[in-house]
DNA sequence: AAAAGCCCCTGGATGC
DNA sequence: TGCATCCAGGGGCTTT
């Protein structure tokens, strides 16, 4: 489920809620994909003071140390004073004096790390490979097209393994493309200065206009407010193989890239 | 260094 | 209703 947006609007549903809070209880589930680090009774008593986010990543900055969360395939947040029962793939539940953080996960590909600090080997095992922040200033066309040049494999899925600009996942990859009219099979180095500009800008758009619109809910996703997203209504290619293009009217087009689906539109993208 | 495949896991949709 | 198959928002690890 989780791409920039679905993260960043996870993240804007609960930091301001958190924010100051006292850990009183830490409870485990099932396994996820790696351990949490930490015996939980150390966390006992630590406050959360912040909850900021790296590519896909939420760091909540603890009073001592600081826990990363990946919401893998199918994770999800919720956050509230009262929560529902605890079904059986909630597997982190985070009790706090103003409220409990909990991680449902059916896939459980997501995880909740414990680092003493932003440069612990973990972290930098997690974090220290990941590309630039697409939404930050640090994201320039010019660096970018330099990137795309050291690159022989199709953009497509230079975009989605996240070491050049982090966050693009499978549904907003093949929207940026859609918006630079470019076809996802094109080899990187292949890009121009200008269209490289082009697929910038669409990168940047395509992410801030689906944090404005609460995400995409494809099957389960919500924020920790328990709100969906509804960017996939104006989803122009993904999720649309078969179906007219919604500019030119051409079949949209449903290919495999590295055992994941690409939509594009063969008339608009070149 | 980069590229390509494999795999982790569960559940929903589809087909016979 | 039962069972097999395919597919799904990610990404680390291993092998070329």
């Amino acid at each position: 489920m989780p791409e920039l947006p679905e993260v960043e609007v996870t993240r804007l549903s609960f930091a301001h809620r958190i924010a100051g809070a006292t850990i009183e209880a830490v409870s485990l589930g099932q396994s996820l994909r790696w351990p949490l680090g930490i015996r939980p009774e150390k966390l006992l008593g630590r406050r959360v003071l912040a909850v900021r986010r790296r590519g896909k990543y939420l760091l909540l900055d603890l009073s001592e140390g600081l826990l990363l969360i990946h919401l893998g395939m199918s994770g999800s947040l919720s956050f509230a004073s009262q929560l529902p029962e605890r079904t059986k793939h909630d597997h982190v539940e985070l009790r706090t004096s103003l409220g409990t953080l909990r991680l449902n996960d059916p896939r459980r590909f997501g995880a909740v790390v414990y680092a003493q600090s932003e440069t612990s080997p973990i972290a930098r095992k997690l974090l220290g490979g990941l590309g630039v922040e697409p939404l930050s200033e640090d994201f320039r066309p010019e660096n970018f097209h330099a990137a795309l040049q050291q690159r022989k494999s199709a953009i497509k899925q230079v975009l989605l393994a996240g070491d050049i600009v982090v966050g693009v996942g499978n549904i907003y990859a093949s929207e940026a493309l859609f918006l630079a009219g470019i076809r996802p099979t094109l080899a990187a180095h292949r890009i121009s200065r200008p269209r490289a500009a082009r697929l910038h800008a669409a990168v940047r758009e395509v992410l801030a206009r689906a944090v404005e619109k609460g995400g995409s809910t494809l099957r389960d996703f919500s924020n920790a407010q328990g709100e969906n997203g509804y960017f996939q209504l104006e989803a122009m290619v993904y999720g649309r193989a078969g179906l007219p293009c919604k500019v030119c009217g051409t079949t949209i087009r449903l290919i495999k890239q590295g055992q994941r689906s690409t939509f594009y539109c063969p008339a608009c993208q070149k």
